[in-house]
DNA sequence: CCGTATCCACCTGGATACTG
DNA sequence: CAGTATCCAGGTGGATACGG
């Protein structure tokens, strides 16, 4: 097999499509790939990934951080992380009580690769908003 | 501004969580970012690109590639990934009308930033649904 | 302060049927 | 072959209220 693991430019995206395409041999559905992306393909966690790989934060200070979210689906959504081993929950017994969320090891792994498309989402979204605009897509 | 764009290691995991620190000053709901990685944060998107970066492919063809997608998502993700410039589409008006789908030059510059995530899925899959069976996650 | 519980609107996405 | 239209189930996610 060819060792994909040790590439790493920009450049080699043929090199994935290769390792993509070998990489799913019996029902696609079943493809572990598959179920981590759909993991994490809701709408809050890949942020709180990254927000919580700026420095851990307590439960209302991410709720301040990302005002957006609702009570629910912050909880929900830290557990989730938690449940995959991304986020470590830690509590202090003070009072009032805090709980204090950071990334684990496993979690920390995941920022750089998630970072590389942040970084591809950055540079093309105007791009990106500049064809939708293009195609109709906000007067239609 | 720090040059981030220049560097490409998996090691820099800081840098990206600056770069994203600093990309929002407003609202966090606004954040362009977010937009398009919602976009793409759907059920099927990512897949299709990954697909579709293999080879060119004709409506059918993707539907038999992915047999769990529906005609209706099909359709509509391709419509998505249209309007966003991510994917071209091409009608040939032969009889019967064949139309192929390809990736176009901004659809493949996200191959390989998807490819690094899709790499660490790859790699880490079965440390997560380890975590995942220690929560409890799938008997409780 | 840190959640959970409940209810509910909305959207995603699937099944089926139909068209050019 | 390549779709569109319609209907419908289930999940996501928000508002509000309540508990530890």
């Amino acid at each position: 097999m060819t060792d994909i693991t040790r590439r790493d430019g920009a450049d080699d995206a043929a090199i994935f499509v290769e390792r993509w395409a070998a990489s799913r041999g019996g029902p696609a559905s079943a493809c572990p790939v598959r179920q981590v992306l759909d993991k994490i393909s809701d709408k809050w966690s890949m942020l709180l990934i990254m927000t919580l790989a700026e420095s851990p934060r307590r439960f209302n200070s991410l709720r301040r951080e990302i005002p957006d979210i609702s009570q629910k689906m912050l909880a929900q959504s830290l557990r989730g992380l938690e449940q995959d081993g991304l986020v470590a929950r830690q509590v202090f017994d003070t009072k009032p009580p805090s709980v204090e969320y950071s990334l684990t090891g496993l979690g920390h792994s995941m920022v750089a690769p998630l970072g590389h498309l942040i970084r591809w989402a950055s540079e093309n979204h105007a791009e990106i908003t500049a064809s939708r605009r293009a195609h109709g897509a906000d007067s239609e």
